[in-house]
RNA sequence: GCGAGGGUGGCUGAGCUUGGCCAAAAGUGGCGGGCUUAAGACCCGCUCCCGUAGGGGUUCGAGGGUUCAAAUCCCUUCCCUCGCACCA
């Protein structure tokens, strides 16, 4: 690097600390409606990777632009602290999580600073305090007396050596080792507590048609998690166990039930596991629910199919999984892939019942059973071999069968579990429950008593608050008698599911969020983060949101109005990974380049939602732009053009008008990389400017604080320092977004015109192979061909140019005006409309100075009165005419 | 298998929602030129084929269709990426 080369270290502190001082980023509690932009809270792991370099960089830069368009804005950050890593990593270091996770923030919020990131720091949050996760606590309380808490048995992950629960992205494999220790997982049966999320699964999976502000890939993939099905339960009845109820969805194919299945682990599986041999080794040993190949075994049991009163046999399967409907399901081989590999395998009656719909179907001729022998046919149709139902279509069948079959119903399936937030952990919020040891059972702890604070940490294998005993000790809240507190501590997705509304209100002492800020406040208008959270974090914030709505009077149903997924920032088309160990430091970056620099390239790289790979070229590139910069507006500071306020300054203020216009629009999609591109490009004019002539100052200078304030969101420390030189007072970040009166199509028109005209030029000197252009005339067309033009596009009449001559001034052009209004005709479908005469006299008129550089020849433009006959004869609408003299 | 999003000029990548100055932005690479003692930086042009006045031809995964007109709309087909998945 030179010695021209910008003191962005100084630069960047200095401005960091004259924000905190002035404390530009506050929120006022007293603010109406503030826009809220938020991004997805980090997990303190004491270092700021790239990831959140980006994620906070595009809100930074979105706060920071709505700041400048006049808005008041809420840009809040917090802590998602409980997790654990910190307990894991204070085992490793003995310390104690507490010390180890408020040390890590204490960097990151350091980190942050130095991004030059504007939050409003008196709004933080960490959730492992006890003035947060004590409303947790409050929550699940309410929850609880709203009747969405249970406590029930749960199969589980848990490793034995740890003695713990995993969550099922901690068991690695497919011979599923826990990730710490390497130990086997072992399934195990442990009551959990679970917020019943099931409640929600209608309106959580309707109102996902209303999230328009959210990509279609997260909306999607929270409709196929939700997984609602409709269908019907119908009682088979199997011999010595009774009625045992199916789910389906195609009960208009129960003719063609031939046999029957149950889980392995299905109550009647077991049962049967107990009196058969075989049963008993297909359920413990050859049962591979993971597995492709559907397996099972036969029983000596048989089922009634009620629609046929036949008796099919009954298997017990791997393929029937006990956590899907029912656990016990119809098998229609005829119409069903599994069940017609199973139904072959087991030399099992396959039977037709189903017809495509033949072409033309008169809606009642039962059309011929389809051959089913290779291959099931899985699509509706017409009902054969179906009795009474035959000659029905599949819907119909499905109505009439549900409605006369005795024991069917409708139902609806989901694949929506509830919530289960028990974790066997001590780095977490502590259940408020307390379990009596005489018979009260579980007592939710009394509100004035929370938050159960946690204990000091005790280094031990298994979980630390069951190693606690005096806090574990204590007494029934109910009867006084001797209990047990809950050693279980929350999910932290439970933490994460609400923090947005605690920095509306993050002292308040007497509930989770204050109510009427909360209702003016919210939604987050612009939440930005991570793929990774489309479905679990996401849809338990809709879900709290819900309940909020619901009993605790929150007037907004939606957490989120408008939500970005930001894409990876990845190094030669790879994810920058520990474990790869191809990341890059934004540390370093900050010291070589300064923040300034990281974040201009990052944001200009690339849309916020792709993908894009880190480039220390890019990277490079990016700080030379930038000092440039800095020497323009330097040069411009001490030594004042004196040039004249001619055809040149007014193009050049034309494009001024231009690129505000277009960023403006760019930056209020987030389309950061457009509108740096413009960004650039005018900064490219005004250094054409300079070079050409003696700028006019009024011009040049407005030029360059309208790059400043378009550069200011991103860019911010060097946006502040230029803004000084050039304004003298005030800051940039409090500075008014600079506006244009231009609109995009009609800059669009203009500047296509020039570079169409400027094109011509160029093709005609290289085509004609005129060496050394002597003048250049431009000659715009004379006004009555606009007329013309614009009654073109109106017109519907067959004859146009019967229409046009009925014009006099236009008739009066005689031949050419019937040769413009043959190409009229012609062209006639595909006609638009173009500047007017003025317009674009004006505008070429002002770029006249391009092609005199470019051909270094005189170049006139002029109005086609005066202009030689011969010459304006080719002038058009949007197209002028050309005249080179050789 | 189901669902979502894609396939554009050497590469990256806009545009396709609202068909028409789209041979198709921008960047990058390559070529030529300017500036410079020189290098870098910066500036100008060219970069599908043909063309001595702004023209013509062939292109936007493949094939078909709608239209005066399709990268853009419709159908079929192939391939890629990402979610979900023995889901009854």
């Amino acid at each position: 690097m030179s010695e021209r080369d910008y003191d962005h270290t100084a630069i960047e502190e200095r401005w960091q600390t004259a924000w905190a001082d002035a404390d530009v980023y506050r929120t006022p509690d007293d603010a109406e409606n503030p826009t809220y932009v938020l991004g997805m809270y980090p997990y303190p792991s004491g270092k700021l990777h790239m990831g959140h370099v980006r994620n906070y960089t595009i809100t930074d830069a979105y706060a920071r632009y709505r700041r400048m368009t006049g808005d008041e804005v809420l840009h809040p950050m917090g802590w998602d602290a409980f997790g654990l890593p910190a307990e894991n990593a204070a085992k490793e270091r003995d310390t104690n999580p507490r010390d180890w996770t408020m040390d890590c923030i204490g960097t990151m919020r350091e980190q942050m600073r130095s991004m030059g990131f504007g939050y409003d720091w008196d709004r933080e949050i960490a959730t492992c305090t006890p003035e947060y996760y004590k409303w947790n606590q409050w929550l699940f309380e309410r929850f609880h007396e709203e009747g969405l808490v249970e406590r029930r048995d749960a199969e589980v992950n848990w490793c034995p050596n740890c003695e713990t629960v995993l969550a099922d992205e901690q068991v690695e494999g497919e011979a599923e080792l826990c990730w710490r220790c390497g130990t086997p997982v072992v399934q195990r049966e442990l009551e959990q507590w679970f917020l019943r999320i099931t409640e929600y699964a209608d309106e959580l999976l309707e109102a996902i048609d209303d999230l328009e502000g959210w990509p279609n890939s997260v909306r999607q993939m929270q409709r196929n998690w939700i997984g609602r099905q409709y269908g019907a339960e119908i009682d088979f009845e199997i011999e010595d166990h009774g009625p045992v109820t199916a789910f389906t969805t195609r009960i208009d194919t129960i003719n063609g039930a031939t046999f029957f299945a149950l889980a392995p682990d299905h109550p009647i599986s077991e049962r049967l596991a107990e009196e058969s041999e075989e049963v008993r080794r297909f359920v413990e040993e050859e049962a591979d629910p993971e597995g492709d190949e559907p397996n099972g075994v036969s029983t000596d049991l048989t089922a009634t199919n009620p629609a046929t009163g036949e008796e099919i046999p009954v298997y017990v399967a791997d393929f029937v999984l006990s956590d899907v409907g029912t656990g016990a399901l119809m098998a229609v081989p005829g119409h069903d892939e599994r069940d017609h590999a199973f139904a072959q395998k087991h030399d099992v009656e396959i039977k037709p019942v189903i017809a495509p719909e033949p072409e033309g179907w008169d809606g009642e001729t039962v059309p011929d059973a389809p051959d089913v022998g290779e291959e099931a046919y899985t699509e509706d149709g017409v009902l054969v071999n179906s009795g009474e139902y035959s000659g029905l279509d599949s819907e119909t069948a499905r109505a009439r069968i549900t409605e006369e079959i005795e024991t069917a119903e409708e139902s609806t399936q989901y694949q929506l579990r509830d919530w289960g937030i028990s974790r066997q952990r001590y780095w977490g919020t502590p259940i408020p429950v307390v379990h009596c040891h005489d018979d009260c059972g579980a007592v939710m702890v009394p509100e004035e008593e929370l938050p159960v604070e946690l204990p000091e940490f005790v280094n031990t294998t298994g979980n630390p608050l069951d190693a606690a005993e005096e806090w574990k000790e204590t007494t029934c809240p109910a009867c006084g008698g001797p209990a047990e507190r809950e050693t279980d501590t929350m999910d932290t997705f439970v933490d994460s599911s609400w923090y947005f509304l605690r920095y509306i209100s993050p002292d308040l002492e007497t509930a989770p969020f204050d109510r009427d800020r909360a209702n003016d406040w919210m939604p987050v208008d612009q939440y930005v983060g991570g793929i990774e959270h489309a479905v679990m974090h996401l849809l338990y914030s809709r879900f709290f949101t819900k309940v909020l709505a619901d009993h605790e009077g929150l007037e907004h149903r939606e957490p989120f109005t408008n939500l970005l997924a930001q894409g990876m920032v990845q190094l030669e088309g790879e994810k920058m990974s520990k474990s790869k160990g191809n990341t890059v430091s934004p540390q370093r970056i900050v010291e070589e380049y300064g923040a300034d620099t990281a974040r201009l390239f990052m944001m200009q790289a690339a849309q916020p939602e792709r993908d894009f790979d880190w480039s220390e070229e890019g990277v490079r590139s990016t700080y030379a732009f930038l000092d440039r910069l800095k020497g323009m507006v330097d040069g411009f500071v001490e030594n004042e053009p004196d040039g004249e306020r001619n055809a040149v300054a007014s193009y050049v203020e034309s494009e001024i008008d231009a690129t505000v216009a277009i960023a403006t629009d760019e930056y209020d999609t987030l389309r950061f990389n457009e509108a740096l591109r413009e960004t650039q490009g005018l900064v490219r004019t005004l250094r054409q400017y300079a070079e050409y002539t003696e700028p006019h100052a009024g011009t040049y200078g407005h030029g360059l604080s309208a790059v400043v304030r378009l550069l200011a969101p991103v860019a911010p420390h060097l946006a502040e320092e230029l803004w000084e030189e050039l304004e003298g007072e005030g800051f940039v970040v409090e500075a008014d977004w600079p506006d244009a009166e231009i609109d995009r199509d009609r800059v669009e028109k203009r500047r296509q015109l020039v570079e169409n005209t400027r094109k011509d030029v160029r093709d005609i000197v290289e085509v004609a192979g005129i060496e050394d252009p002597q003048a250049i005339d431009v000659v715009i067309a004379p006004d009555w061909k606009y007329d013309a033009l614009e009654i073109a596009i109106d017109s519907d009449a067959d004859n146009l140019i019967g229409e046009l001559m009925g014009e006099d001034h236009i008739r009066e052009q005689g031949d050419a005006a019937a040769d413009y209004g043959q190409d009229l005709q012609t062209e006639r479908e595909a006609l638009s409309m173009t500047l007017d005469p003025e317009e674009e006299h004006d505008a070429l008129e002002a770029a006249a100075w391009l092609l005199e550089r470019e051909f270094d020849a005189p170049v006139e433009v002029v109005r086609a009165e005066g202009a030689d006959e011969e010459v304006v004869r080719k002038a058009e609408p949007g197209r002028p005419a050309i005249h080179i003299e050789n």
